[in-house]
RNA sequence: GGAGAGGUGGCAGAGCUGGUUGAUUGUACCUGACUCGAAAUCAGGCAUACCGCAAGGUAUCGGGGGUUCGAAUCCCCCCCUCUCCGCCA
């Protein structure tokens, strides 16, 4: 969410910046929407200012028993014209809400100008890409191939776009998470988080998947009291870790909080038919490291810069090459002021694939969920909220397969992972 | 699932026989006085959002609806918390 004082401070700035993400700001409706709002409200607070003020004499005039009819008449000719536009009000307001609540957040002057990921800019290019002296098999023959992928099974238990992992994959899997966890805890200084899967609406509201990307969600209806309200399967651990501090002011001197939670996310993938079909690459359900911040406005970009570093630090131990990207305005997600992609290369598809996504929100988050902190003068300010995946971790296992496979099928165990997996040195098929 | 208690400002905690109560008080916090300095003490300030150049006004006492000229206070529905019983990984 914006602040509605820029807008209408100044418009056509606003709408000039979110055009450098390729978002149409209709300022018309909201110059229609500001002049609407402000006829009613100002006319309705008069008239509630002179009922308030009707309703104190009769208070007083009757505490000295004098006679209150002549006011009681005087109050009732208000009252059809008060009623109407109480009832107005809130109309009007919930339509400035929902216009407001559908505008992306606005860029950093430091993002650069650009349509799609096609325009996005290298940051840097780390580790060396290997070469293989035989014909490299992408992860889905490999983890088929040593029998512990099975996309058959997951289909059958399932559907589509689920995978199942047994045996030494899944506890690659299992060890791939507890790497990252264990370095955020004891190398980054994250809190590790246990959260819940499944949040309430108001909780997807304050991240911005609501109400925009309802579609992208799963939905789970439950029953409450006379009427339904959703639960809604989290697609990151960013939605319950950052709501932790939705309606919540920070002391000061708690800052920076930083939380780390390792959790399946669900997504519905909707709208991404025929993309990424093949293998784990693109799931319904898939696990995740997360890595989030709140800090004081001051330090978030500092903040992006060392969060950004923490997910690479995985892949440097991992040993990984890897590439960081700084996407673009027409690239970036809803909620994001910035964001840098880490990718990693994948062998079987010569190319590097996203594998982190690491993006301040500044206070766009923070505004949609009044999360806030008590500034120096003990005045509540919204906070900054950044967020980034440290890593993937189904993404992660076919990075691994696929930069560690041997020309026999198997495949070696990187060696941070070995702590993780009893020693072993190498998966083979047996 | 059954029975009861409760949700008020950063925190604690009044008010709840409707009227000058946006809300007593304590505490925390800020400013000033005193002090070499601090503590203690004293004086003042101290919720949030919105409208307004300002004066000032409006809204908000878990959420929603209702009664009323007027609701933190009365009525209805819902959510949440706590205690006891039952059930359960």
């Amino acid at each position: 969410m914006l602040d509605i004082q820029q807008l209408r401070n100044d418009l056509t700035t606003v709408a000039a910046n979110l055009a450098r993400r390729g978002f149409v700001l209709d300022t018309v409706k909201f110059e229609q929407l500001e002049a609407e709002r402000k006829t009613i409200q100002t006319r309705t607070q008069e008239l509630q200012a002179q009922r308030n003020a009707n309703s104190k004499r009769i208070g007083q005039a009757k505490a000295k028993g004098e006679e209150v009819s002549a006011i009681l008449a005087e109050v009732a000719t208000l009252s059809d014209e008060l009623k109407q536009l109480e009832a107005k009000l809130p109309q009007v307001l919930q339509a400035m809400d929902a216009f407001l609540a559908l505008i992306p957040n606005l860029p950093h002057d430091s993002v650069p100008a650009g349509k799609s990921e096609a325009d996005n800019v290298e940051v840097r290019k780390v580790g060396t890409i290997p070469n293989f002296a035989f014909e490299v098999k992408d992860h889905v023959s490999i983890g088929e191939g040593l029998g512990g992928l099975d996309f058959e099974t997951a289909t059958k238990i399932a559907g589509s776009r689920f995978s199942l992992l047994t045996g030494q994959l899944a506890r690659m899997h299992r060890a791939l998470a507890q790497l990252m966890l264990d370095t955020h805890t004891e190398q980054h200084g994250y809190t590790e988080t246990y959260v819940p899967y499944l949040v309430n609406a108001a909780s997807m509201r304050g991240t911005g998947q609501l109400p925009k990307f309802e579609e992208d969600l799963f939905k789970v209806p439950r029953q409450m009291g006379d009427g339904e309200e959703n639960f809604y399967l989290i697609p990151t651990a960013e939605v319950p870790v950052t709501n932790m501090v939705r309606d919540e002011i920070v002391p000061l001197e708690k800052l920076p909080l930083k939380f780390v939670a390792h959790t399946p996310c669900f997504r519905s993938e909707a709208g991404s038919y025929g993309r990424d079909t093949r293998g784990m690459i693109r799931q319904h359900q898939f696990d995740k490291v997360e890595l989030v911040q709140m800090v004081h406005p001051d330090t978030s970009y500092a903040a992006l810069e060392s969060l950004l570093g923490h997910a690479e630090t995985i892949l440097h131990k991992l040993e990984l090459p890897y590439r960081v990207v700084k996407l673009c305005g027409g690239d970036m997600g809803f909620s994001a002021a910035t964001t840098y992609d880490i990718e990693v290369w994948l062998p079987a598809q010569n190319t590097y694939r996203e594998i982190s996504s690491c993006s301040n929100y500044e206070a766009f988050q923070a505004r949609r969920m009044q999360a806030r902190f008590r500034n120096a003068q003990g005045k509540p300010e919204l906070l900054h909220t950044l967020n980034g995946s440290g890593l993937a971790v189904g993404r992660t296992l076919v990075a691994v397969l696929e930069n560690y496979q041997q020309a026999d099928g198997s495949v070696r165990v990187p060696e941070v992972l070995r702590p993780y997996m009893g020693g072993v040195t190498a998966l083979c098929a047996h």
